[in-house]
DNA sequence: TATCAAAATAAACAGTGTTTATTAACTTTG
DNA sequence: CAAAGTTAATAAACACTGTTTATTTTGATA
């Protein structure tokens, strides 16, 4: 009974070919210009095709949102090696600002589009962002049995400090730091206010 | 010649109306699911009417998007009358996120969505958004007038700030604060945050 | 080889932003 | 007041969009 194993083989092949070439077209041209049948037709097959393999539009950009997060916790694992966990907190900003910034269309995916969100129930747990959530909240908690940031909630912590380098990264791809252009402000030092966000005044508490 | 005075009244009554038809149907419904055929339709003209009076809808969006920034900054200059600058920061911040929370659409238009923005040229200036960042940067240069913050370029606390609040507000509009939920995080006690960011951290600069 | 299930598609539906050619309304002029 | 000219509004079309349905093609099984 080879065959269906070989079907079964094939049917994964396609849905990864479907979403390897949605990325990409994604990613070259961003997701306001790139429709179902552009894929499609990328893939030198018809529009239906596609509802072959996944129920909708948001279905598909949500297994991209997945993949998405696969990718920044590669990247987030390297820092398991550091030491000091105040060191941890700003080598992991570093690398979720690095992502946002070099990877702008998938961080709209994964933080700032409302598609793949809407794909979950409405009671349905964020499975991806919680997990990327919780390595956070373990740095800060590493943090806190160091003896910093006492007494406060570590899940406060983590949402501001999210916030904070989001708010960066946001603003950043969805062209708000352009009020900074005509002031003199050094453009793109994201890694210094971080520096004095997280050494200079969070260690503070 | 009180003919074409008149019909220039008409016209600028006529933008008036689209906008605040436009505006009133975005919030109900959001800005995904309103069309110019909607627009068109609410106010009883075609829809080829409503380009007689904006190019495109990334005019008219734009339009919203500046009555957006002046409702914001009515909210700000009530802050004025306080004393302390640290006081401002505080209340700025305040009225800030209430103003995201309480009209998320409004919010949307002038902080994330690029379509306001993709009507601006390439080099254009972004007057709404300098305006704002400006006044929250006069409130800082005001703290450090009182010894605060002593050495920091201005500019750069102000970008720290507001990516700060633009953070906790654009994660809650697009529904990334999910990962709380489950969690046992007191949701939506960003005021608290905002006084540990600036009470508690920003203050040792 | 005939049958049957699965995969792929052509065509259509209902919607989108936008443009163009035509009609209706109103102002100015003879 | 009627004719000419100007402006405002629209009907219809264009080129798209996401998605569904009925049909055809493909390939495995009996």
């Amino acid at each position: 009974m080879g065959i269906s194993e070989r079907k079964q083989r094939e049917k994964e092949e396609m849905r990864r070919l479907i979403l390897q070439t949605a990325m990409r077209l994604f990613t070259e041209r961003g997701f306001e210009s790139v429709s179902i049948r552009n894929i499609a037709e990328e893939i030198e097959y018809s529009p239906a095709t596609i509802y072959l393999y996944f129920k909708d539009k948001n279905e598909l950009l949500h297994h991209l949102h997945e993949e998405g997060f696969r990718v920044l916790h590669l990247q987030m694992q390297r820092i398991a090696q550091l030491g000091d966990p105040l060191e941890k907190l700003m080598a992991l900003s570093k690398v979720y600002i690095d992502f946002g910034l070099n990877h702008p269309e998938m961080y709209d995916l994964m933080f700032i589009l409302n598609a793949p969100m809407n794909y979950l129930e409405e009671d349905e747990a964020w499975t991806e962002g919680e997990g990327t959530f919780k390595f956070l909240v373990d740095v800060i908690i590493a943090c806190q049995q160091e003896g910093r940031f006492a007494g406060k909630n570590p899940l406060q912590l983590a949402l501001m400090c999210w916030s904070f380098v989001h708010g960066l990264v946001s603003l950043e791809i969805r062209h708000r730091t352009r009020v900074c252009s005509r002031m003199q402000l050094p453009q793109g030092d994201y890694m210094e206010m971080c520096r004095i966000y997280f050494n200079e005044t969070l260690t503070k508490l």
